[in-house]
DNA sequence: CCCTTCCAGATTGTTAACAAAAATGTTGAC
DNA sequence: GTCAACATTTTTGTTAACAATCTGGAAGGG
C-alpha cells in the first residue's frame, strides 16, 4: 500500500520525502534496528529510480539513521550502548535549553498546540495505539524544538530524536511507552506558567528518567553479531 | 596543485576526504560564501569521477554548508542574519557544556595538548598567518568537543564551526581574527583548575563575544543580491 | 560427518551516454 | 540603438548498461 501510495503521488517525489518517509518508519519503530534497506526494494516501495534511493540512503546516513556498509547495502542503524550514552548526554545538554527558550518564546496559539498535542499522546495511550502513542511521544520534543524557533537546533533534535527511537528500540524494556505522557504535560504546565527554570529541570528530570530505564548493557541485533555469538 | 596532490593520493579517494577537504577549504576561508562549486571543476581538481563528487556534495548539502540549487548546481552557502543568530543560540546552549564536560574528562595528555594548540595559535596570531589563525582557532573549538568525548557532540560542533567561519566571512569585520586565543588559553587555565563552572561561563563569554563583534545587519553577497542590488 | 572450495545468483558500485535545463551569444526587427 | 526572440554552448540531472563484490548453496575432499 505504500508502493500504491506513493505511486499515486507520482509526479516528482524528492528524496527528502523519501528520507522522511523513513525517518518517520524509524520513529514508529517499524523498521527495526538492522533492518536490510536494500534498493531494489525501495525502488518500487516508492516507485523511484536507484539513483533517488541512492541519495535518500546516503542522507539517511549522515544523519546516523542508518548504516552504509560498502558493497554490502544499507542497515537502520543499531546504535551501540557508548552511542546511546552519547545521545543522551547530548540531549540533556540541549534539551534543557530548548525548554528554556520555549518557555521565553511560546505563543498562546503554540501553547495550545502543545496542550493539544498531549491530549492526542493521551489517547493514543490509553486507547493502546502503541504505534501513535510512541510516534507522538517523540514528536512532542520536536514540537518543542519547533516551539523554541531555531530551525538549526530542531534539525539536529530530529536527529537525536529518531536515534532515541532505535535505542529504545534496541535497550529499552518492552512494555516501554517511552515518554510517559504525564511528564510531558507538566512541562507544557511550567511554560505555560512561564517557568523556565522549572521547565528546564523538568526536561532534565524526564531524560534522566527515560535513559535509567534503559538496559544499555544490552547488546546490539545486528547481523554482525550473530557472526561473533555464533562462532564460539 | 590540489590537482597534483590528490591525483598524487590516487588509488582510493573517498567521498569522505573531499567532504572533509572542503570543509577545511571553507574553515580557512579560502572558499567564501556563495563561490560556485561545479561538478566538472572538482572533477579534476581531485581527480574523481562525476558520482563521488555529486555524493560529497549531497553531504556538504545535508551539513549545510554548500547549497544545493536545482538545475544551478552546487555554492557554498551564504547564512543569512537569521541563521547566524540561530548557530551562535545553539554554540552558546552547546559549548558550556562541553566545557563543563571537558573539564570533567580531560587527561593531563589532553590539557598539554590544549596547551600546545594555543601555543600554536599564538604564533600564527603574531606571525600574521592570518590563514592559519582561522583554522586553528575554529580547531581549539573542536578539539575541545573531542576532548569531551562525544562523538555525536564533535560532529555537530564540526558542522557548527564551520557555518560559523562562513558567518564571520559574511558579517565579520575584515581585521578580526576570529577567537582571540588569549580566551581560549584563559578556558585552557579553567580546565587545567578543574574548575568547571570558571570554564562554561568563560566559553559562554567568549561565545557572546565573537557574536557581538558581527555586524548583523549586513547582507548576502551571493548571485542573487546581484540582482536585486543592480536592479536599481 | 564436517569442513573447505568453488560456482551461480543477486546486490551494490561505477561508468558512460543521453536528456533536460540554464546561461550565454547572436541575430533580426522595430 | 535597443530590445526581444532564437540558437548555441555549457552544466546539471537521469537512465541504463556494465563491472565488481558479496551471499548462499552445492560439490568434493578430508
Amino acid at each position: 500500500m505504500d508502493a500504491a501510495d506513493a505511486a499515486a503521488e507520482a509526479a516528482e517525489i524528492g528524496e527528502e520525502d523519501i528520507v522522511e518517509h523513513i525517518f518517520e518508519a524509524v520513529i514508529e519503530q517499524r523498521l527495526p534496528p538492522g533492518t536490510k534497506l536494500s534498493e531494489s526494494a525501495l525502488c518500487d516501495a516508492f516507485g523511484v529510480g536507484r539513483m533517488r534511493i541512492r541519495r535518500a540512503l546516503l542522507l539517511l546516513a549522515s544523519r546516523q539513521i542508518v548504516e552504509l556498509h560498502a558493497n554490502r547495502g544499507a542497515f537502520v542503524a543499531s546504535p551501540t550502548s557508548e552511542q546511546a550514552h552519547e545521545v543522551f548526554e547530548a540531549r540533556l545538554m540541549l534539551e534543557p535549553s530548548i525548554a528554556r527558550l520555549a518557555v521565553t518564546r511560546a505563543t498562546d496559539a503554540e501553547i495550545a498546540l502543545l496542550a493539544d498535542h498531549i491530549e492526542r499522546e493521551h489517547q493514543a495511550h490509553h486507547a493502546g495505539r502503541r504505534r501513535d502513542a510512541i510516534r507522538l511521544s517523540g514528536q512532542f520534543h520536536g514540537l518543542l524544538a519547533q516551539v523554541a524557533g531555531n530551525p538549526t537546533m530542531m534539525r539536529i533534535m530530529k536527529e537525536m530524536i529518531t536515534r532515541t527511537s532505535l535505542i529504545i528500540g534496541i535497550f529499552g524494556a518492552q512494555d516501554m511507552t517511552d515518554c510517559r505522557d504525564h511528564d510531558h504535560s507538566r512541562i507544557v504546565d511550567r511554560i505555560r506558567a512561564r517557568d523556565a527554570d522549572g521547565a528546564a529541570r523538568l526536561m532534565q528530570d524526564h531524560l534522566q528518567q527515560i535513559k535509567t530505564d534503559l538496559d544499555l548493557s544490552n547488546k546490539v541485533t545486528t547481523g554482525l553479531d550473530l557472526v561473533s555469538i555464533l562462532k564460539r
